[in-house]
DNA sequence: ACGCTTATTTGCAAGCCTTGCAGGTTAGCA
DNA sequence: TGCTAACCTGCAAGGCTTGCAAATAAGCGT
């Protein structure tokens, strides 16, 4: 995701405007790495906006995500996660907490028995235990 | 998943009765490779047995995963789908129409850039167009 | 600075999938 | 055949997300 500044001018060059609520949640996730959810969006953005409404925080998602600056994925755990980063990557989910962490991996796993597949993306998700609920 | 004979004697040994719903979705779900959402099973389910109900079908699904003869996958469209194949196994799933196949992959890709992490399970989702669809 | 037009924000209702609940029903066993 | 615990069904409700309409405000031309 660009920066707060840049999805600023790009909104307007859209003709979408730039209201307070989309500047607030523009600096919430450029560079967050924490994979929040609508609701956890919502509530800091909450603090620092008193009275901002859950339907704009999903509006704001929609929009970046429609854009392009902003990936949206569900990992089956009731509601969705928000990624500012779209660089290809994969994540670990931790069992015990919910975080969910960015990994790499070195190659795409190899995908056989399945013949004129035309594979598009391969979303690899690893569940386990992180460091800190390990100690 | 075991057979519905087998299932059955599972089911009395553990104290849970064989009703005809039951059987009838133990042979709905016996081999079944088309990974179906409840929605699907309950149209099944409805023409050989007008009158059962939705939640009884939710009931012996959860059931069945609880006993590990099923499991769940939440693919991210909505509504879970079941797999009765509970040996490891990973999937693709086809963009256009929207069906699941069992994939296998050469060897689990190496996981990087997160230290400490136990990793109890990777789950790897390929989504493209199936050959059905490319043609 | 001012007013206009159009996008946005909000609050609430509703949609989708799944589960809780209660009353009538039935499997399993003596 | 009868008892009792488990089950089935219908309906309501819960969690997440989106549709809708009225009030509000951003952006632009003057
Ligand atoms: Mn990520
Ligand atoms: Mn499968
Ligand atoms: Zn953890
Ligand atoms: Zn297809």
């Amino acid at each position: 995701m660009r920066s707060p500044a840049e999805l600023s001018q790009a909104f307007r060059q859209s003709g979408l405007k730039v209201t307070p609520q989309r500047q607030l949640l523009f600096r919430l996730l450029h560079g967050n790495t924490s994979h929040p959810s609508a609701d956890v969006l919502f509530a800091l953005a909450s603090q620092a906006m008193p009275g901002i409404s859950l339907r704009t925080v999903y509006q704001t998602l929609n929009d970046l995500a429609l854009m392009g600056e902003l990936q949206s994925i569900d990992f089956g755990t009731g509601s969705a996660r928000f990624d500012p980063n779209v660089t290809e990557h994969q994540h670990a989910m931790c069992n015990e907490c919910g975080a969910v962490h960015d990994v790499f991996v070195a190659d795409e796993p190899k995908m056989l028995g399945l013949d004129g597949f035309d594979v598009h993306a391969a979303q690899i998700v690893y569940h386990g235990v992180c460091a800190g609920c390990a100690s």
